[in-house]
DNA sequence: TCCTTTTAAACCAATACTGGACCTTTTTTA
DNA sequence: TAAAAAAGGTCCAGTATTGGTTTAAAAGGA
């Protein structure tokens, strides 16, 4: 494992072993020893492969026979591969939130949001520091530039109500809204995205977090948590939305 | 989504014969190696990393992509960028629930409960199953026999408070609650546990729980939402002598 | 033989990387 | 106090890399 990061030291390609890397199956066994790489955690989620010419090389074969391999990975969700930019491992860990993360649906977890997030807000306007703001300002901007792209977007939302929960001050309110975003970023929410987030929408959420944070900024209570309720209450619904869309084929 | 992991023939070819690469990745590969030096702690909370043109050449790479890198690790809130300073950790290590208990105060944890309890009384009036309702009323009968020990009283509390959460049907919201009463019922409490919970104050606790029950199991919400609050507020008031009239929905 | 897989090469379109230069802000130094 | 240094922010054009595609030949197995 060479695994190691130093950075203090240079970071240089020793080329890797290979003990007959080749040694079964063409691109079938090339398939089954990414595969295994991938759920050993050798590459991480969201980390880039070696590129297919690259992975010929190291595995002594064609490209050809390399993307053949990908695309059966590809066909597994293990990794998702882009022009120009690589093919990159799409599959989490297991980590020990993953189960609940599984098992509970994006309505439950808004649920869980409008108990938590007025809660949060209170405590922002009455705790949050100059620093708060600041970075709540920045999630926001970002928020905001991200209109165009719902998967940007997404990220940069999720930056925002971590940052609000931030201004709480409150250390395990922020422990367990990061667990919450970690439930938000998982399977069943991601299918949602593309069909929830449209621009329109994206737009109102921003005007949402926008005057929220005004009203924060200038501790104001009231204007404060009806925003946030309104915020909440209009995901809930474009959720809900989608359900009976959904159900109606 | 657990099938990948499942590999029960075991083919006697050794483990991931594949190279990891080191220095490749692109951008998404330094993100990947920065975030774990940054979760292993070899950058600190608030600590500086090394500046971008720093890192370009540590890396062997140009400063536009290790600017691509920090900010997808910005995007991840792991670090804060300033104008002329530098770039900062801002990532907080909480990885096990002794950890977070450890530096929760009481008051931290009354407001949390002040956020998720209201919602779950609002799910329990609509979602409450009998069997749910009998669970909350055995835990109720046992605080209340409890009256005089104020040790079996919390840990009967902590299961009354439990059995509510059950009543919300929300998956997240029981998961996350366990984690509040694992914070509650952590050491720092034990001493004030004695000096807090004197019978009279047991008595009245025991009241309000009687009350909730009997308010969830009539669906009657209002009076339900009213009761948790004052459970709270008189909780929070026998902390600290604050009293919290935050409701507003 | 016949069919499938693999190899090899060239080209395409999309994206990323490079190596500057110059800016504003912050920090340090003289 | 003023100047210098250092840090991140931005922009640019040229270059390199990457996955996608096509083609044809070679190899391998039933």
């Amino acid at each position: 494992m060479s695994e190691q990061i130093q950075l203090g030291k240079e970071v240089h390609d020793d080329l890797p072993p290979l003990p007959e890397a080749v040694s079964v199956g063409g691109s079938a066994g090339i398939a089954a020893k990414l595969r295994r790489a991938i759920a050993a955690g050798e590459y991480g989620f969201n980390e880039r492969l070696p590129a297919e010419r690259e992975l010929a090389e190291l595995f002594h074969t064609s490209r050809g026979t390399v993307r053949e391999a990908l695309r059966r990975l590809q066909e597994l969700g293990m990794v998702d591969r882009q022009i120009g930019s690589g093919t990159f491992v799409t599959y989490r860990e297991f980590s020990e939130h993953t189960e609940i993360a599984d098992v509970t649906s994006p309505l439950e977890l808004i649920d869980v949001r409008l108990g938590i997030e007025p809660q949060m807000v209170r405590l922002a306007v009455a705790n949050a520091t100059a620093m708060d703001l600041e970075h709540m300002r920045k999630a926001l901007v970002r928020a905001e530039s991200a209109a165009g792209d719902s998967e940007a977007f997404s990220r940069a939302d999720a930056e925002f109500h971590l940052a609000l929960a931030e201004c709480s001050r409150n250390r395990l309110i922020i422990w367990l809204y990061q667990l919450v975003n970690e439930t938000r970023s998982h399977a069943q929410w991601a299918a949602m995205k593309e069909s929830i987030l449209v621009p329109e929408r994206i737009a109102q959420y921003n005007a949402h977090h926008r005057h929220l944070y005004n009203m924060i900024a200038n501790r104001n209570l009231d204007a404060a948590i009806d925003t946030i309720y309104e915020h909440l209450d209009k995901a809930r619904h474009d959720l809900v939305g989608v359900h009976n869309r959904g159900r109606s084929n």
